[in-house]
DNA sequence: ATCTCCCATATTGTAATACAATATGAGCAG
DNA sequence: CTGCTCATATTGTATTACAATATGGGAGAT
């Protein structure tokens, strides 16, 4: 423990790219996502798209399994290859996440995410308080070591808050909680490249980490909980300030 | 509207069983998520398992793909397929959730079932009260008709039962909410069939569902959620009177 | 003219084979 | 004992052939 091996984000894990059929999966995927191809359309034909990206019908097929899997398209004979509604993807899945989200988070997704996160992480950390078994608990304090001395590195310093937010949720121990948990750590990751060089200056936010932490680490319950909804009210108004009104809608 | 097409479900879609690869996809995926084959362990190679099962390489691979793509195995050049640790499935996955849980939901997993719902669905249902648009109060309205109308009829019940409270997490307008409430679904489904004959007798159940059904009508947030919460304080109570103690780990 | 049924056909699904890429572990050199 | 090399087993990709399936049009009946 204590050596920074990420042991928490193991759950964020995206599909392989080193296979041929892994990097159609990927760009496949992407072009879905972004658009590229409308729910309820159809794709090329097996054949016309292994044209195309001049690989085989056997890399391409696997591929398009792998989207299968993950709720995106639908393969039937003779029908050709369809785009499903975006209620049936994967929301949730790693990949899919990347791919919907992949680069600009805009206001918008931003409020989404914080919602989800008031929601699910003041209860979490409530639970992790009673339920901490000892080992968790010297996780999240390494977690919470790994921020302090990643003040001066960034890319540290957002790999140990990741894993601490992740590490509260793991010590639930309820696997209904854990894909939620990844979900939040994947979509954080690409806010927290924006929001924390300003977190990082004023030093509160490691501070906010810090109390949490210490809540849990005395297995207080309602302390805990206040620490965490105070963190994300801080949070909460770094991205005020970054990404302007998000038009909260009450 | 209001014809019982299960809208709101669409998104529980499992992977289709009429291909031959797609047998394979639920028999291994069935056999792993039982602990047929332990996290870490391999699995026989390509050659074997298709021998085993009389198919060809490429139907094994192309459900291989499938199982790959839900993070519960990983397939590598001279390593062979492993079978990857649980914190990597794809955990609300509808076919994952189906497999792990096929049938015998005992009274940890109903706990924890619980827990999840008791996070996420008052707050849910306060935001279904803010935001709802004209047509998911009219969504929300019928399933609730629809189960005055299936007290009868135990499957009309239970899918009314199911569908409404996909529609009002639904109504939230949160992506990444939905998948949770997919996921929720999915599991109540297996419970459902086990407390529902008792709670259909009562009727205080169709009463509190109406209750949460008003409030959300009536834009009434703060109502919503004390409505919701009754609701789940009576589940609890079924299950307690069900499943006997469910160790409540406080 | 409209409808029903059947069949040709396009597209995906499965099989079989061959070879390429890759990581493992044994065997050898130091 | 250590580190390197290389044969080898296993997955990855390509190609070909054929089977299964749903679509849509055309023949035939009403």
């Amino acid at each position: 423990m204590g050596d920074g091996s990420f042991q928490f984000l193991s759950g964020n894990r995206t599909y392989p790219r080193r296979s041929l059929h892994g990097q159609i999966v990927h760009e496949m995927g992407r072009r879905i996502a972004t658009g590229d191809i409308e729910p309820g359309h159809s794709l090329p034909s097996e054949e016309v798209l292994c044209a195309e990206m001049s690989v085989s019908r056997t890399a391409l097929r696997e591929a398009m399994k792998v989207l299968s899997a993950k709720g995106m398209i639908e393969s039937r004979p003779r029908r050709g290859i369809t785009v499903l509604d975006r209620d049936n993807w994967n929301a949730l899945d790693p990949d899919v996440l990347s791919w919907v989200h992949g680069g600009r988070p805009d206001g918008e997704y931003m409020h989404k995410l914080v919602e989800v996160r008031r929601i699910v992480e003041p209860a979490a950390a409530e639970l992790a308080a009673k339920r901490a078994t000892d080992a968790e608990l010297v996780a999240i304090q390494d977690c919470c070591d790994n921020m302090a001395k990643g003040v001066g590195n960034i890319d540290l310093y957002i790999a140990a808050d990741l894993e601490f937010h992740a590490a509260v949720i793991s010590a639930n121990h309820n696997e209904f909680l854990r894909p939620v948990a990844n979900a939040i750590c994947a979509a954080m990751l690409s806010s927290l490249r924006i929001t924390n060089p300003t977190a990082i200056k004023n030093r509160y936010s490691l501070t906010l980490h810090e109390a949490i932490n210490s809540a849990i680490q005395a297995r207080d319950p309602k302390g805990a909980r206040e620490a965490m909804l105070a963190h994300q009210a801080h949070m909460s108004e770094i991205m005020h300030n970054v990404f302007g009104d998000m038009k909260e809608q009450e």
